[in-house]
Parts: structure tokens; sequence; C-alpha cells
DNA sequence: CAGTGTTCTTGAACTTTGTTCAATTCAGCT
DNA sequence: AGCTGAATTGAACAAAGTTCAAGAACACTG
């Protein structure tokens, strides 16, 4: 009967909790080890260093993203799911998206899903590069699309640090920025016409919207379209 | 004759550089004080802090970027230049997409873009929300186009600072990339097979291709299209 | 069971970096 | 000369990544 010791699997699933809950700058090695109920130092035994851990924990995370068959319900709907999917999924963990900024990821995990992204793109028709090149945009739309929410949460979470109240600091934030807008004629208008209540209560659809019209220039491209 | 004394705009200016140079993780306090020759600390009286000094660099170089006009050319070619003039800002100063991922940028610079972004999508014909999602569509696309390529400098920089030979530890990485690749059937066989010479010679034209595709989405969704 | 080597953990210590603060220097003004 | 406000400096602190020698817990062997 082993003693009671530390597992890869467990030190990146417990990064992938501090990840959530704290972000990007919640991890680091003393708050992760209080977490596992050990010294921070003992992570240093299963994982080269903090970048190493990050790749780790990066990784892991695409197997949320599920493969949708493109035979079944048509290359587009496939390619829907899974934009959609990848979108969620760096919904849920916007830590990644920075760290994207900044680290290469290439473990199995990704692997996976962009395979499967490629499946999909070739069961449309596009042969070869172009099935490369298709894949990829719809991949970097997504990513762009999650970036800006990304800056807000880690905003918000740095604001609140301090003990400050961050809602008030947010207020300030936006004060500010709206100060700058007024400078700007459309800017300006759309400060000035606040949006209009069914946009209002419906979120935010730009997401949708993007991705409809980048599918649709991609059909259009489709040899034999 | 006053003093030779530090200047706000000389700080942001030499952060710029430094930024330029060094990358986002290259710009601290204590160098950019040696390059401006004053103590490290001479900073904070022109600057709150390090977030701020971020954020008055990140918002200067957009005004790199010409505002092309729609009437003369047409929208479309318009919404070109803009978003390519965008898109090689962004590879000057690789910095600004991953701090983008933590930081809401939101000065005069970035609203002068934004605002003409939207005069453009106007011209074309789209009305208030629709110009709002389509600026927004383009430009989410064109964060993300940048944000891989802003991980291989910053991942090529941060293996080659301890002094260590930079493209043997790239080359390490690709490799075990590849290892991983070749686990999955489509990445294996475009490992297997090389790209074709015209390709290789040919910068990859993945951008070009996705903003043409994009574009051509949001033109079938203009009213009256 | 004693001894031995391997695996895993710990705490101290070093480095880098952002930031604060009291002390100090400098130019202009009376 | 003396004073005042602007600007700079250096010392110092805290947080965080990492290294390392020492120790603890376990498995195996004679």
């Amino acid at each position: 009967m082993p003693r009671d010791t530390l597992t890869k699997e467990q030190i990146i699933r417990t990064a992938i909790e501090l990840l959530d809950e704290e972000g990007l700058d919640g991890l680091n090695m003393r708050a992760l080890g209080k977490r596992l109920g050990a010294a921070a130092t003992a992570v240093y035994w299963h994982v080269k260093n903090k970048d190493d851990l990050l790749l780790l924990a990066g990784d892991r995370v695409w197997d949320e993203i599920g493969l949708p068959d493109p035979g079944a319900a048509g290359w587009r709907a496939a390619a829907t799911t899974m934009a959609t999917g990848l979108h969620a999924m760096l919904g849920r963990h916007p830590w990644l998206v920075q760290a994207f900024g900044s680290h290469l990821f290439y473990g199995p995990g990704k692997a996976r899903h962009d395979d499967h992204s490629l499946a999909v793109y070739e069961a449309a028709g596009f042969t070869g590069t172009q099935a490369d090149r298709a894949a990829a945009t719809v991949f970097t739309f997504v990513m762009g699309a999650v970036l800006g929410a990304s800056a807000t949460v880690s905003l918000r979470r740095r604001l609140g640090r301090n003990g400050a109240d961050a809602e008030a600091l947010i207020q300030d934030t936006v004060a500010r920025a709206g100060e700058v807008a007024m400078g700007f004629p459309r800017l300006r208008a759309r400060l000035e016409t606040p949006p209009a209540l069914d946009y209002a209560a419906a979120p935010d659809r730009t997401f949708e919207y993007g991705l409809e019209a980048l599918l649709d220039g991609l059909e259009a491209r489709l040899p034999g379209a």
C-alpha cells in the first residue's frame, strides 16, 4: 500500500481548477502547493517547471470539445458545432487564450481537435492546403472572439485583487473609456443611443453573426461551388 | 534653462522600443530605467504603474494605421486596407496582442481606429448594430490571426533568454510536436507530404484567404444584396 | 529484521521584479 | 540666501519561480 503521494494527473487537474478560479495570474506554485496540501516545491518533482505545467493543463481542456460527425448532419453543421464548442471551452477557461499569445501548445489534446477539424473541412470538399486554410481561418476567428472577453475577466479580477471594490473600479474604467469615445462621432452616437431593448435583452450575438458570415464566405470557395 | 528631465512622451516611446525589442516579458522597470538613463523608480513620477504605462504604450501604436477613404476606392478596398494595416501593425508589435488578453485598451489611438472602421462599414451600407458586428468580426479575425504568430516570437525569445541556443531548442519543440502529430492521420499526412514548392516559396497566405472569405460573407449580408 | 537504494517531500535560500517611501537634488522665485 | 515645488534617487519590502541539500517513506534484498 503505497504512501498517499502526488500524481501528475492530480497536479494538472488542480492547476486547471486554480486557473479557472483565479485566472492566469492566480496560478503560482505556492498557491498550487497549498491547494494540493503539499509544499510548493513538491510539484517540481513531477513537472519540469511552470511553463511545462501550463502546457499540460492547456492541452487537457481540449478533450472537453465534442467531435461531431460531418457525415451525419453535413459539414456545415459539424463546422458550426466545433466552432461553438471551441468557443464555449475557451469561455470556461479564459486563461488559455491569454497563454496562447506566449506559449506554443502542441499536445495530443489539441492535435485530436485539429485533426478532426481538418476532417470536417475535407468532408466539405476542401482539398489539401484549402482545407488547412479554411480550418485555420475559423480557428483564428474563434480565438480572436474570446480574446476580448478574456481581457474583461482578467481586468475585473485584477481590480478586485487588493480587496478593493472591483465593480466601482470597473465603472471608473468604463467612464474613462466613455469620455474618450465622446471625441469620435460614431462611437459617441453609440453611447448616446443606448442599445435597443431587444438587443439589451438578448446577449451579444456578434460571435454567431461573424461565424455564419465566415462560413458563407468559405462555402462560396468550395471547389464546384 | 530647465534641467534635462524625463517626459511622459519619452517614457512611452522608450517603452515601445523596449517592448518591440525584448517582448512583453522584456519590459521591466529597471530595464526601462537603464534605457532612459535614469533610476527605475523615476518612471513612477510620470506614470501610475506598469499597467498604466502598458496602456499608454498600447494605445500609441494605433496611430501607425492609415485611415483609407471608403468613398474613394470603395468600402471593400478600404476595409481590406484597414484590416491589413492592423495586421501589419500587430506584426510589428506582437506584445500588443498578448496584452490584449488581459488588459482593456480604450485610449484615443484605438478609438480613432475603431471609429473609422465603423465609418467604412457604414459607408458599405450596414446600419446600426450590423455595422458594429461587421467591424467587430473583421477586427476579431485579425486579432486571432496574430495571436499564433505572437506565440512563436515569444517562445523563441524565452528559449534564447538564458544564453541557450534558441534555434536548437525550437527544433526540439518542433520535433516533439511532430511526434504528437504522427498519431493523427490528417496531421501526419501533412508532415509526410512536405508543402509544395510554390507554397514553400510563397509565404503563408492564410490571412489573406480568410480575410477575403470573411468579407465575401459580410458583403452577402448587406441590406439589398 | 537490518540495511540499502529509490522515490518523493520539505524548508531554506537565492533571484527577479513591481512598488513604496523618505531623503535628496535641482531650477526658479523672492 | 532662502524657500518652494518638481523630479530623482536608493534603500527596502513583498511576491513569485526555482535550486538544492537534507530528510522521510517505501520497496527490496540478504
